[in-house]
DNA sequence: CCCTCCTTACCCCAAATGAGCGATATAACT
DNA sequence: AGTTATATCGCTCATTTGGGGTAAGGAGGG
C-alpha cells in the first residue's frame, strides 16, 4: 500500500514539482493544496500518512494548518516545509505539533529520507533547525552574554519571579533604592527600557 | 586536515572497534578512553573537532564528561553515543550541552553522516530521540487552564514581549483604557496582581 | 597611586501602572 | 426574557516604576 501524502503550497509550480517528485519515487499524493484554510478537514477525508507543510500562503498560514491537522487527526505525520529559520516561526510549528521541520534548500533525496524517517517514528530537521532545537536545552553561556554582575543577576532572578521592588529589596535585605540602582543597570545591559522587558529577554533568552 | 576525533567508551572491544571504523574512513581519533574524569584537560590538549561520548562509564558518566568539556572547549562538538534512550538521562545530557544524541544500534554509515552533519553545525539525534525532543514543545490543553477569552489571550502575548499599555493600545488598535480593563481582568484570572507577574507566570507556564 | 567596576544608598520628578468605581453594546445561552 | 460573558471605553487616585542625577566604600588592575 503506496504511503498517502497530501502538500499545502501556495507556489503552484514547486507544488507541481513536489508531486511530480513524489509520485515518480512510489508515493500517491491524495491532495495538493495552495492554501490551508481546509486542511482538517482534508486530514479526515484523505488519512493521509505524511503531510508536507508550508508556512507562508495565502489566507491562513501554515502553522495553523499543522495545527487543525493535528487536532482533527493527530496520527497524520506533519512536516514542515518552508524558508523560514527564524526561532519565532520554528517554535511557535513545533508548539502547534509538527513532526518535522525542513527548509526548501533540502535537497530532494533527503526529503525522502525525511519522510521515510518521521514515518518511523522520528522527527526530521533541516540541521540547523535541530541545532536550534538543541539550544533551547542549554542552561549555561548565554547567561554571561550581557555581562550582568552577580548581584544583579541576584536582583534579576526576584525580578523575572514578578517580584516589586520593595519585595526584592526586602528578600535581598537591601535598601528600595538600591534594588532600584541595581534594576537601572539591569536595563542598561540588556538594552531595555522596563522590568517587563527585561523580564520577557530574560525568560526567553533564558539568561537565568 | 583530518577531523580530529576522541572517543570516551568504557567497552574496549566496541571503542576499539570505532576507532578503527573511522580511522578507515579518514577521520584522526587522537584519543579514546575507557573513562571521563580527565574529559576537560582531553579536550583542551587535543582540541578535537568531535567527541563521540558514552554515558554509562566507571567512574564519572558521560554526562559529566559532556560538561566539562563544554565548560572548557565550548567548540567542540559532543555526540552522545549511548544505550539509553530514557527521558532523564536524554534531557540531561542537552542541558549539559551535547550537540546529538545517537542510540548504539545506529549503523556505522549513520554514524558517519553524523558527524559530518555536527561538523556543519547541525545536531543529529536517532529518529526516537528527535522525536521526544520535539514532544517537549508540544502545548499541553494546559493553555486555557485560566480561561482566558481569545482578546485577553491576545493581550497577553502583547504582554509577555514587554510592551507597555500604550503600545499595545496602538498595535492592536484599541483605547488605552480597554487595554487596561483587559489586563485587569487577565491578572484576576492569572490570579496574579501585576504586569510582571502576569508575564513570569505565563512564561513559565507556557500559557500562550 | 589612579582608574574602573561593583555594591550600596539617597534625592527629585514624571510617567506608567493597578485598583476602584463606572458605562454601553453585542452575542450566546437558558 | 433574563443572565452571562465578552469587548469596548471612561474616570479618578494612590502606588510603582523609570530616568536623571550624586556619592561613598571596597576590590582589583595597571
Amino acid at each position: 500500500m503506496p504511503i498517502k501524502i497530501v502538500l499545502f503550497e501556495d507556489n503552484d509550480r514547486l507544488r507541481e514539482s513536489l508531486a511530480y517528485l513524489l509520485k515518480m519515487n512510489g508515493y500517491e499524493v491524495v491532495g495538493d493544496y495552495n492554501q490551508c484554510s481546509d486542511a482538517a478537514n482534508i486530514a479526515r477525508v484523505y488519512v493521509p500518512d505524511v503531510v508536507l507543510m508550508d508556512i507562508d500562503m495565502p489566507g491562513d498560514n501554515g502553522i495553523k494548518g499543522v495545527r487543525w491537522i493535528k487536532e482533527a487527526r493527530p496520527q497524520t505525520s506533519v512536516i514542515m516545509y518552508t524558508v523560514f529559520e527564524d526561532d519565532e516561526k520554528l517554535f511557535e510549528c513545533l508548539c502547534a505539533g509538527a513532526n518535522g521541520y525542513l527548509l526548501k534548500k533540502t535537497p530532494p533525496a533527503k526529503l525522502f529520507d525525511a519522510i521515510q524517517e518521521v514515518l518511523e517514528g522520528g522527527a526530521p530537521m533541516s540541521p540547523v533547525i535541530a541545532r536550534k532545537v538543541l539550544n533551547t536545552f542549554q542552561v549555561k553561556e548565554t547567561s554571561n552574554k550581557y555581562n550582568l554582575s552577580p548581584r544583579e543577576i541576584e536582583v534579576l532572578q526576584w525580578l523575572i519571579k514578578g517580584y516589586s521592588i520593595k519585595i526584592i529589596a526586602a528578600e535581598m535585605k537591601l535598601a528600595f533604592d538600591t534594588v532600584r540602582s541595581h534594576l537601572k543597570n539591569i536595563y542598561q545591559k540588556l538594552h531595555v527600557n522596563c522590568g517587563k522587558e527585561a523580564i520577557a529577554k530574560a525568560l526567553s533568552e533564558r539568561i537565568v
